[in-house]
DNA sequence: CATGAATGAGAGTTCATTCAT
DNA sequence: AATGAATGAACTCTCATTCAT
């Protein structure tokens, strides 16, 4: 298994090109920096007061631009949305994944793959909380966001899988509904902890690397993984 | 542990009860038809068109009644859409909990209170998948979304703590994390059961029996409970 | 001259009763009692409120009754202000006018009734304040009022002839236009005294009978009455 | 005295610039030719209609806009009112004060000075009618009106104080008690002449200069001024 | 006489989108 | 490519008035 992992939020960028929402780049260096700035103040103001509540005029003010430019670039929210995603994801795209070799223990391996997701994660902790709730408005983004948890399960899956053929992973579970479950543990405690959280439990602080521990046994115990520790 | 279940959608109607979103019910007879026609209405329209998509109108006019009207019994759509909820909560409340004995192995325990759960949630998918929506727009229904969950967190926690006195889960997880972590895959995972894949996962039907015993079981095997099969 | 006076705000009972606003009394006592309570909730909440921004249900509430029953007595808003204004001017009629002998001298009547003036406005002065208000907007209340100021004048023109036939002032003012000038000083101080004011002048409590003091001695010179004091 | 006149109507216009209803005017030519069209359309519906009853979309209407572009320039009624306001006040500030020399006798600069009012009140007749409507309506416009009111009282106060000074009046009346009265006085005729009547009292036609002459003529013999003509 | 639920016309307001400059 | 004024459909919400009970 290359990475724990999350089934809402990552590797997304291929399906994203497919989209329809995204569009040619500007051919000038005028137009790309007036495009960049949107995007910019984009995810500035959509981070700031959600998706719903931000109004074109708030991004182009953001942008010091007409909301007639606007329209040169995207054609509507949704439009600039995705291309804020597609942005950050060059960023969600790198974690910085840990470098794993052959001799490492799989114990060992799941919680470097967990941790190097929170990681991410909480690099893009507002950004994730706005497709979770664009995800819940628009069929589009659901859609998209259900491609990168697919991703990342099948990911899983396989991991899981191999660990049974190799006699480390129980195996009457079935590996693809045990990855969706696991995955969606771990992708849903990175969302309360830094989406509603904001970096806490219940109000008190609680270490990150605690809680991908802890998310970590929890996934090589549910595997029934021989004890290690 | 009494019911495995859900850190997100049971257990809220006393805090319902507190939100300021309910007002006294209507005195007369013909005040409680029209208002209970219009949370049926407002239900059967949020769930056939959206939270956001639903105009005033469209209940009113499911409702057979006019637009004044619905002002006589809510303020806002907000208002009704708690008032659904509530309603819908007493259904929710008695999800039909298997009768347990004192002589049934935690495992069975665990298998039955998830059923239960799944059994429950399956009646009121469609809502569920509402209040996710609407959770994510108004802060007011993230809060109350939040206070349930944290109910069957807290419920959870006190039955994986009693394991553990009793010699039968891993004593070095710490109790709490571990249930947002299992309480949070089971939640998730019948959201995405019910809601995204309306019974299915990826388009092929899997018996919600099946769906059900592997959470038990990984939830066992996460806690390292003894085998019993 | 009998009275100094008000051009706007007294001697309107007669005019009162020729207006269509009024309808016959109820039959019954317990109609009498609800539409006395009506009156009385209806002063008391315009008096708060305003005339435009209460609503009739604000009237029933405070008399504790149905909006319905209020069309039992009264047709509209217009309706049972006239009817508030009606059950004043009894009070506003008898203010308790000076005995005034033939033998005292006419400033000090003018300055009687000045004050009998100002002791009738001040009983009912958030009622005239209304009236003010209402005469803006409703031009039966515009006529009503304009009504009741002209009583006045031609009274006090009346009086200012017969001084000028007793060589007791100016002759070359002409006594209508003068009375004009005249009331109309008189019942906006009044206005501004008690209902701008509420009792002040710029914040500065001034004693009533003061302005009532300025007030007729200001009217005796317009007149070039002989000084007395 | 500079002038003699209203307690009610002029020397508001810096009081104006103060309001928090004012913003800042429109970048472009095109936004200065669609605010000023907004404005004339609106004095013109609001002298047609009265203030209550002209909707935004009948002054848009009468622009030939739309009720968007309204939004564009005014946040509310009340503040296209107050534009309204400041827009007359250039020629309200105007009044085409006649020329005093220190020799003219105070008689008659009284008597100039009233014309002066009149005339200037006369071109804005329906406007101060309309002042009138909305500050019984808004308080913030009651403000204004006030505001105007004691700037005029203050100044033919300080008037009166120097006539006594000079020994040229009753020294036994308080200068802004009087001032009030005969303020009061002057603008009350006014409103009652231009406003009420229309140029009439009782409906014959009296002229403009009979008025004011009786009210200079009042003025006067209230300070008991020594009589010149 | 009293009730209070039901009505529905009508006003204000927002904001994505267009387009002449 | 950039501007920002103009548009107008769409929606919410109020409240005087009616009427069955």
């Amino acid at each position: 298994m290359e990475r724990s992992a999350d089934p809402d939020s990552e590797g997304a960028l291929p399906s994203m090109a497919r989209t329809s929402l995204l569009r040619d780049l500007p051919a000038t260096q005028r137009g790309l920096r007036t495009r960049d700035a949107l995007i910019a103040a984009g995810r500035k103001v959509f981070e700031r007061m959600g998706y719903l509540d931000t109004r074109l005029i708030d991004i182009t003010q953001e942008a010091h631009c007409s909301s007639g430019t606007f329209y040169t670039y995207f054609a509507s929210k949704e439009e600039i949305f995705a291309a804020i995603l597609e942005h950050a994801q060059e960023d969600m795209m790198h974690p910085g994944m840990p470098h794993v070799t052959g001799e490492d223990d799989p114990a060992s391996i799941i919680e470097a793959a967990n941790l190097a997701y929170f990681e991410a994660y909480k690099r893009n902790a507002k950004l994730m909380g706005l497709l979770e709730q664009v995800a819940q408005i628009d069929p589009e983004f659901s859609k998209l966001r259900q491609h990168r948890a697919d991703a990342f399960i099948g990911r899983n899956a396989r991991g899981i899988a191999d660990l049974q053929r190799r006699g480390l992973a129980d195996p009457e579970i079935d590996p693809m509904l045990t990855s969706r479950a696991l995955s969606g543990m771990v992708s849903r405690m990175a969302f309360n902890y830094f989406v509603i959280g904001d970096g806490e439990f219940d109000g008190s602080r609680i270490p990150m690397e605690e809680v991908v521990h802890t998310l970590s046994r929890l996934w090589a115990n549910a595997l029934r993984m021989p004890v290690t520790s």
